[in-house]
DNA sequence: GTAATTGCAAATTCTTTGCACATAT
DNA sequence: ATATGTGCAAAGAATTTGCAATTAC
């Protein structure tokens, strides 16, 4: 699915880099982040966790995000909802989001116009732009034919 | 700057066609949303209605929000930043949102094309597309020249 | 007059933080 | 050994809700 370990050895060697010591508890909390291709709120997360019979506080998940984000190994996304997902950054460039209202499933797709777009538009407003977010909010297949998953 | 008092007559229309009591807090609320060009957040709405020497409680502030949006006079907002915003919907069509991520300023703008990318990205992937949402981020001119606004 | 609103304070939801105890190096 | 992490529970921030007092019609 996703380049199994290896996401999970580069956060132990920037952990190590850092000086920060490689807990049972930010292994558990990469691996449910790292190693799969949801976007996955923190609540997913130690749901996910106790799931697996390693419990982890939920500050801890917290914590370890911070340092998932940090690291640039997972990315933190705010689709509006109320609270925050988090996605393996797994060498991907930027991506646009489609999200189901029914649901809460989210697509991913990339669009190079965009990047262009909005680079233009921010200059034309006198911006000096960072990045932009996109978000299509609709109703996924499943949910359209009646088979809502999650 | 915006037309005058009749949006304030519309929002009046709206809560007697719904036999809901037209209150003093109602319509200071709807004065400061939908006489400004700005996108404010209910904190920034209690303030401003303060200042005016016509303080209305938060929840009220908070429940008069809900029917400005539900009346279609006013569009609320979650650019990611912890808190929503709303502002006038002013008959505008659809439009996109530059943010400055200093001083919190936003410009509007509005592209067509997004419509037809969004739809076609849509249906693409299978969604049944409701809306969608783009915010670009980034510094605006002042705070660029260090003549940070607000 | 009566039903609906208002404002306060308490409750909620997501996230952060303080602190005594536990753990990695 | 010792600095750092962990978990719990309390604290925060934005928003919602219950309820007695108040107001619109």
């Amino acid at each position: 699915m996703v380049d199994q370990r290896d996401v999970i050895d580069a956060f132990r060697s920037y952990l190590r880099d850092h000086n920060l010591p490689v807990t049972n508890q930010r292994i558990a909390v990469a691996s449910v982040v790292l190693l799969s291709n949801r976007h996955q709120t923190a609540d997913d997360i130690a749901r996910e966790l106790r799931a697996r019979g390693a419990s982890v506080g939920q500050a801890t998940v917290y914590r370890t995000l911070e340092l998932l984000v940090g690291s640039g190994l997972a990315v933190e996304r705010d689709f509006g909802e109320g609270y925050k997902r988090y996605e393996s950054a797994r060498d991907e460039p930027h991506h646009e989001h489609l999200l189901c209202t029914v649901c809460g499933h989210v697509t991913e797709f990339r669009d190079e116009r965009l990047d262009r777009m909005t680079a233009l538009v921010a200059e034309t407003h006198g911006f000096a732009r960072h990045r932009h977010r996109l978000v299509i909010l609709g109703v996924c297949r499943a949910c359209q034919s009646g088979t809502t998953r999650r």
